[in-house]
DNA sequence: ATAATGCATAGATGTTTATCTATGTGAGGT
DNA sequence: ACCTCACATAGATAAACATCTATGCATTAT
C-alpha cells in the first residue's frame, strides 16, 4: 500500500457524508437502505458515494438478493490506520506536545 | 473537532503531493524551499498546497525573514489520529481480522 | 405474468480543484 | 537606491467532483 493508495483513501474520506458512512460501517455491516435513511441525499448520490468508498478499497460490497450490504475492508482499513499512525508531529522537539 | 473538520483534513490529505508533504513534516519542520526540491511542481503550486494544509489546521506556518517554515500542528494532528483510531472494522465479528 | 422494491447507471449541471504563467511583495545584500 | 531572492497572489484553464432527474435491471411478492 503506497502513498498514492493512501491518498485515494484520504480523498474518499474527504467528504463528510462518506466519512459518516465509514463511521456507521465501523459499527458493523449496513444495508444501503439503512445508510440512505441517515442522510439527506438521494439514492443515486448514496450509490455514487459507495462506489467511491469501494473504489479506494476501504469498503466491501455484498449483494444479497435485492439488498446491498456494505462493510469496512479490514485489510485496507488497517493499512490506512498504520500509515497515519506512523506519522508524528513530535520528532523534532523532545517535549510532549 | 467535529466530523466536518476531520473531513476537511482528509480532503487535504487526499492529494499525494500533500500527503507526502505531511510525511516530510512528520520528520520535523521544513522550509518551503526544501519542500519544493522534493516535488516536480512549480513554486506557486506548492504555495497553494501549503495553503490548503494550513487551512484545515493540520500545518503551521512560521515566517522567518525571507523564509517560510512549515510544521505539523500537534493538536489538530492528534485530534485527527484519535478520530481515525476510534474507527474499527471488527466490532461486528469477534474474530481477529 | 405483472407489479413493486432496492439499487445501479446514464446524462446533465454547477462547483471545486490542481496546475500553470505572470506579477506583486517584502526582506537582505551590494 | 537598487537588485536579487523567497514566497504569495491573481487570473486562466482543463479536469474532477457532488448532486440531481430519469431510466434500467434484477429480485421478490401478488
Amino acid at each position: 500500500m503506497n502513498v498514492i493508495d493512501i491518498a485515494l483513501i484520504c480523498k474518499a474520506l474527504g467528504d463528510s457524508n462518506r466519512l459518516q458512512i465509514v463511521q456507521m460501517l465501523s459499527d458493523g455491516e449496513k444495508c444501503a437502505c439503512k445508510l440512505l435513511e441517515a442522510f439527506e441525499i438521494t439514492q443515486p448520490t448514496l450509490s455514487h458515494h459507495m462506489k467511491v468508498l469501494c473504489g479506494c478499497g476501504l469498503v466491501n460490497a455484498r449483494r444479497d438478493g435485492k439488498w446491498s450490504h456494505y462493510s469496512l475492508n479490514c485489510e485496507a482499513f488497517y493499512a490506512f490506520k498504520e500509515f497515519i499512525g506512523k506519522l508524528s508531529c513530535c520528532k523534532h522537539n523532545g517535549e510532549g506536545c
